[in-house]
DNA sequence: TGCAGTGTTGCTTC
DNA sequence: CGAAGCAACACTGC
């Protein structure tokens, strides 16, 4: 694109890349979207019949073998210093957008967005107010991006167990006391992992790279730390993992 | 072998 | 307006 990159920022799951000119490029990975620096050769010999995954084969990244992670390249950019960034998406939900600072901003999809949970601005007393009228289950508005930013599945489940919280709870059940742990439980999951770089999806490839799946409590785990068998629901067309002893329908 | 399940969100419908 | 259900896609694992 020829443009400079003069900040990199993130609101909610969005990448937000500003672009020298006031453009941002604004890259939401959505479910197996990887954007990732390294190095992809052209394979002509795909053109013809191969899919459009198989154009780009990765060379090299700081991850070491990029497979099975890198081989889905849908955009690549070419940086000064001769290597690429490149957006892999096997399942080609993520979306790339470009354009003015100021439209890209004001697009619903970032303007709706609720509150960054690390944000120090958040406190409990704001917290609490985005309750306020507000009806179904706890685990559906963890994971509402409009309620709160940047929670998905993997830790909400995580969230809920950490605060005793059963995920088919409605809101309206919730105490100060509930609301109080809740808090807390996002504060302290959220912090931890982002220590620890996130949750790898791919077994055996995540490596040091990715720690939190070795401290997961219920996400995809068959027994609590407990020992308490998994329980596994689905809510609003998604898995919820809980623990039934443990975690309290309110 | 076939089908349920997989990290997200937006659109449609009520 | 809010909430539920489902679609977008391609692969893995039981």
């Amino acid at each position: 694109m020829g443009k400079a990159i003069t900040a990199v920022d993130r609101r909610g799951k969005n990448i937000l890349i500003s672009l020298m000119g006031d453009y941002l490029l604004l890259i939401h990975q959505k479910i197996s979207g990887r954007l990732m620096v390294g190095n992809w050769e052209r394979r002509p010999e795909n053109e013809a019949g191969g899919t459009p995954h198989s154009l780009w084969q990765p060379i090299s990244c700081p991850q070491g073998p990029l497979a099975p992670r890198g081989r889905f390249i849908h955009l690549l950019f070419d940086l000064d210093d001769g290597r690429q960034l490149g957006l892999s998406d096997l399942r080609k939900f993520a979306k790339a957008l470009c354009g003015k600072r100021e439209v890209i901003l004001n697009r619903p999809e970032i303007r709706q967005l609720g509150p960054e949970p690390l944000d120090p601005q958040f406190t409990l007393a704001k917290f609490k107010q985005l309750f306020a009228g507000r009806k179904g289950r706890i685990k559906q508005m963890l994971m509402n991006p409009n309620f709160i930013a940047g929670i998905g599945n993997i830790y909400s489940d995580e969230i809920l167990y950490a605060a005793g919280i059963h995920p088919l709870s409605p809101l309206a059940n919730l105490q100060d006391r509930q609301l109080k742990a809740l808090y807390g439980s996002i504060k302290k999951v959220l912090k931890k992992a982002v220590r620890m770089r996130g949750t790898g999806m791919e077994g055996g490839t995540a490596g040091a790279e990715q720690g939190y799946d070795k401290i997961r409590m219920v996400y995809q785990r068959k027994e609590c730390p407990r020992g308490h068998q998994i329980q596994r629901i689905r809510i609003g067309g998604r898995s919820a993992r809980f623990c039934p002893v443990e975690q309290t329908l309110f």
